[in-house]
DNA sequence: TATAAGGCCTGTAGTAACTATAGGCTCAAG
DNA sequence: CTTGAGCCTATAGTTACTACAGGCCTTATA
């Protein structure tokens, strides 16, 4: 044992990286993250580019990506001939997603504002919000 | 059986209110929806006043209420005594929770932008996004 | 009359991405 | 020597569905 220390246990990576042991472990078994080396006692031994890794999965998941694309982004970036635009094409999908969900989430926005303010807010028994709500178009 | 059919068949409901069959069954199961009477053969009957608590919880989901956050609802509109302020309040929280999402998507729309950006999309074989995904601060 | 199709039933399992718990081993300190 | 912290595995729970599997019942067609 040298004094540079270049292996980590699952607490330090977690310290590390701000994932929860939990959450690492769970990364291996969905097979984003590769099966680290075991020490004689059975803990996991993580090195640097273990946690690099992780932290790839981490700023991935962050963005939005799920752990399939993120896995699936994470092969990219290692491939030999791999291009700009491959990843480029990834990520635009990605920001094409958010943007739709940004507009959804804008949608419900817009109606419950709409809602709120329709609203008295005060002690009356008859709520427009409860009316649009029940109301059914035709049956 | 008289002309004017006042109960419906759960494929019936599922035409009317544009929710799935399964989803329908799934609802009383998880409670917001009361268990309907039952024909002798066994089919479930629904009345005029379930079809329309039905479309309420769909509504209810459009704007991103829960599950439990919809029965909570149901239940609120549903009691003799309450108010419009109840009411709402459960709508400010809910417009709250969705600006708080949209903040969020806004966050990671302008970083998957910036890299988008950034990266020549091109054959190259340097590319910024994955730099910026790999690049550990200090570890 | 046989049978095939379609609608309904129940119950279970699978999905995503974790989180939490149980039961048990190891390791360092007092 | 015992206590507590840290690690291990395996399993179950979470949300809101969706998808079977296996099996009634009824009706339409050949």
């Amino acid at each position: 044992m040298t004094s540079h220390r270049r292996e980590f246990y699952i607490g330090n990576v977690a310290k590390l990286t701000g994932v929860k042991i939990e959450t690492i472990r769970y990364y291996e078994k969905a097979g984003v993250l590769t099966s680290p080396a075991r020490g004689e006692n059975g803990y996991r031994l993580y090195t640097k580019a273990q946690i690099e890794r992780l932290m790839f999965v981490k700023r991935c998941r962050a963005l939005g990506f799920s752990l399939s694309q993120t896995l699936s982004l994470l092969n990219l970036a290692n491939s030999e001939g791999r291009t700009c635009k491959q990843i480029s094409q990834k990520a635009e999908k990605q920001l094409k997603d958010v943007r739709t969900k940004i507009e959804d989430l804008r949608r419900m926005e817009d109606v419950l504002a709409a809602y709120v303010d329709a609203c008295p807010r005060d002690a009356s028994i008859d709520c427009p919000i409860v009316t649009a709500l029940s109301d059914v178009p035709t049956l």
